[in-house]
DNA sequence: TCAGAAATGCAAATAAATTGCATTTAGAAC
DNA sequence: GTTCTAAATGCAATTTATTTGCATTTCTGA
């Protein structure tokens, strides 16, 4: 089990995405592998920049990134998450969960409480033009404790 | 009164958009008043492209759009709205509500229904980082009638 | 009516994301 | 292990959204 700056990558997460490339029918790649090992570091939502940055030894083109998360993102793998910005976040799609985003720094914390599956139908009770709802996104925007005080 | 396609804008309407952008300390042109006309009419999440579409008369330049409802979300009139898409879509800030979308065709219903602030509260509460909440986003997103046959 | 500040148009610059194509590579078949 | 082919990748060019600089125009208050 090799520790990596305050997390751990160990064999059974390269099981699982091993499992996870083969379930989707991709060939098992580099970039593939480095992403996901990324993403399991992490645990947050990243965009193509961070991604970029954060894989060492073999480089993977821009092009690369974009072309696997779009896929990853079909498949399920990865999940886009709605922040406020200018380019596209994803994360893991390993369970449900929100965020809490800092106005000021960017900060993001997950939110694991959601009560939105009951309200989930209930909207679609009063809706007029719907037949199903599948998702939501729901975010939190404020100031963290350090953006307060400053 | 003067009627335009399903909805109507009158002098009320005008009174109130000439009184926002006094109170907002802005000049009134005609670009403006244009702007907020086209948001009253279609009272709907808009971007730039859509805009400068259905603006008549003296065209406004992309340019100014993208100034004016950066301006217009920084004082509050519009509000940003995280849908999916490739644009930045704005709204009327004048009440708060969420949306239901379409995922085949985009159409969009509004939510009237929010239980958010107590779960806000909550939130906020198991929180470890964050010190306040001042907004939250929630979108639902589904299929309408008719794309859930087709 | 006039001056100054603000608003606008236009063109150019940025920046994110996509695409075409030639080359490389994983993995199945032998 | 070798070979073959579709899939994956890198690179460059392109597209599209958004921003910015600057010269010109237009509000608005004196």
């Amino acid at each position: 089990m090799k520790k990596v700056k305050g997390n751990t990558v160990n064999n059974i997460d390269n099981e699982k995405f091993l499992e996870l490339l083969k379930e989707g029918g991709y060939k098992i790649t580099h970039g593939r592998i480095s992403i996901l090992e990324i993403f399991s570091k992490y645990h947050a939502p990243l965009n193509v920049e961070f991604i970029s940055k954060h894989i060492k030894k073999p480089k993977l083109d821009a092009a690369t990134i974009y072309r696997t998360l779009k896929s990853f993102e079909e498949k399920g793998i990865l999940k886009r998450v709605d922040l406020r910005g200018d380019t596209t976040y994803f994360e893991l799609n390993d369970h449900h969960h929100h965020h809490l985003i800092c106005k000021k720094c960017g900060d993001i914390e997950d939110v694991e409480i959601c009560e939105i599956n009951k309200l989930s139908e209930k909207v679609l009770k009063y809706s007029l033009k719907f037949k199903t709802i599948s998702e939501h996104s729901l975010e939190f925007f404020g100031f963290c404790v350090k953006c307060q005080r400053g």
